[in-house]
DNA sequence: ACCGGCGATTAGAGCGCTCTAATTCCCGGC
DNA sequence: GCCGGGAATTAGAGCGCTCTAATCGCCGGT
């Protein structure tokens, strides 16, 4: 329980403390001899470093925060996965932030991070811009799967309007013309796969059959928001979600009602969640290549942090419509 | 970008460090026409607390890591917004590790919390042994939903042998005999809930029936179960998964091979994830009162980090079953 | 006017480490 | 045998904060 210390070492071993915080290091010039006597010394002591003094000493602690919107939301596990694996790459340590579905429980997970002086921070959530361009003054940040404009921070994400395209398109091109949408409220992208939707719906001359329900990226809200378009007096007969969990909840909602889907409804998420691929569900959705994302993200991060780059750097990538069982031609369709 | 420190609040608000340390601690013998001036100046400057320099000569990080196994397994989510619940409450942060669905991943994750002297660990997940008692010597530490008895740390579980006995006496009763069980792996209850099944099994004298396909806790490996087990000469007409992931896993194996759930194959799972509540997937299975386990756990922490309390606690919860639709009698059964 | 006492404030020594600059060591060259 | 020079090692000053002990200032009591 107590401390060992980087002196108790250096005594143990027979030379000084500086000595065994070069050993600790890694640095070069050190004798074989004295190295193992240091490294042994350690060992018998159980010597932790401490990287509170370390960091405090080198202004570096080598860690990298990342806030996580949600942790029940796969997709950003699945960022997160991507990240992780990039930070083992370069040797960087992961602490994640829990931004409990909202923008200030995010914020207070910034803000803890920024306290513990962490080198760089990934945002894979709905913080406030506000929030955001004051954390960016303070330390390299970058901004996930979010489509705002954002001047102050590098930002990776896919071009979510487009990704709306590809869905409403997919279900007009299967016959469908009464096409609603589950909202994603504040949900990172959400506001632009909104936009992408009712534009595409213009396009195909849809104006009148424009219906969006309100939600929040969870499947609570995507099955109430199910519920109520389908209780309307012309019901949708597809539904496109603005993500998959929100879909699955529409999903539930719809076959609960004794609806067969895509018989009845067709249904649309996006982000192609590992779970979206279940036979039993086969939702059609939009592919974000997420763990290329969270790598793309540290690697962007860290590029900033050790080479001290300033310009932002805004990386766009584009989305992939995935058709499986959820979506088909509406009833009474003859094709 | 530069740090502000302490010195440079107390030299604009005319005192002293010590005074506006003090302050930052909202110690209460300090004048309020001081504290005012301190706290302007601070705002003013944009003043951050640094972490690393409190917590180093406080020996107090204020803050606990918690050791998840795996983000993307939605029963963690739910204990760690428990934790999350808890923490908030007493005003403790929160770091998370990620395990990666290793040991040795959450070797590394709870080594990192112990070089950043947090205050305490809380592990969910299948770290071994060995190291749960290495990291329990250095820091208090509660092990979240494991079975095993450990002597040296806090523990919270349910009964994990119940549970399995809940599942088959349940199956048992719906006239099944042919009861399958998809192990679980290292994943943490796995064992126990292997041995409550074997257990269970005998007493109903079905020695002969029992089943166990290899798994480790995740939908993949539930499928390829599942795949395993009903390919035998002599298929389960009942399959017990060692938690919902990988039930949903065997669920999908087994409609995708054209067989009907209850009918053809009854599925249980464990854990009572929130997916499992969905109409299409309604998943018969255990519940865990997941949140009530992570702010049990923090608690029980707490009360060791800030007590110093060092007898070790055990709880143990009661599981339950939730019957729902993907469990009826077997096939041919004329009930 | 003087003193005790108490609350408010501050000085100063660390916390465990890093980092620069200085020192020591060792070897080859002359 | 002495000197120069590079490699190995060490001294010592912080990093930004907390915490104990000391100091200050002000009040009432006598």
């Amino acid at each position: 329980m107590t401390q060992v210390t980087q002196q108790q070492v250096a005594e143990k071993a027979g030379v000084s403390p500086a000595l065994v915080s070069l050993v600790m290091r890694g640095a070069p010039n050190v004798s074989d001899h004295r190295r193992r006597l240091v490294l042994e010394a350690a060992a018998e002591l159980g010597y932790r470093p401490n990287v509170l003094a370390r960091s405090l000493a080198s202004r570096r602690t080598h860690t990298i925060g990342v806030v996580v919107n949600d942790l029940h939301n796969p997709f950003f596990a699945e960022v997160a996965d991507g990240i992780q694996a990039a930070a083992d790459e370069a040797d960087y340590r992961l602490l994640f932030g829990n931004g409990r579905h909202s923008p200030e429980g995010e914020a207070v997970a910034v803000e803890t991070f920024l306290e513990f002086r962490v080198d760089g921070v990934i945002v894979a959530g709905t913080l406030e811009l506000a929030s955001i361009e004051e954390a960016a003054r303070a330390v390299p940040l970058v901004v996930v799967a979010r489509s705002e404009h954002i001047a102050w921070a590098d930002t990776i994400n896919t071009d979510n309007e487009a990704g709306a395209h590809l869905m409403v398109d997919h279900l007009v091109a299967a016959g469908h013309r009464r096409i609603a949408h589950i909202d994603g409220g504040g949900g990172a992208g959400a506001a632009h796969r909104s936009i992408g939707y009712v534009d595409a719906m213009r396009r195909h001359g849809l104006d009148d059959h424009i219906q969006i329900a309100a939600g929040d990226f969870t499947e609570d809200t995507g099955r109430a928001g199910a519920a109520e378009l389908l209780d309307r007096p012309r019901p949708p007969t597809a539904i496109f979600a603005a993500n998959d969990l929100s879909a699955i909840g529409a999903f539930d909602e719809t076959l609960s009602r004794g609806m067969r889907i895509p018989d009845d409804v067709s249904i649309g998420g996006y982000d192609n969640i590992g779970l979206a691929a279940m036979a039993h569900l086969g939702l059609t959705t939009i592919n974000q290549p997420s763990e290329d994302i969270g790598a793309a993200a540290l690697d962007m991060l860290l590029q900033r942090v050790e080479t001290g780059r300033d310009a932002t750097e805004h990386v766009v990538l584009q989305p992939e419509l995935v058709v499986r069982t959820s979506s088909g031609p509406p009833p009474g369709d003859p094709t």
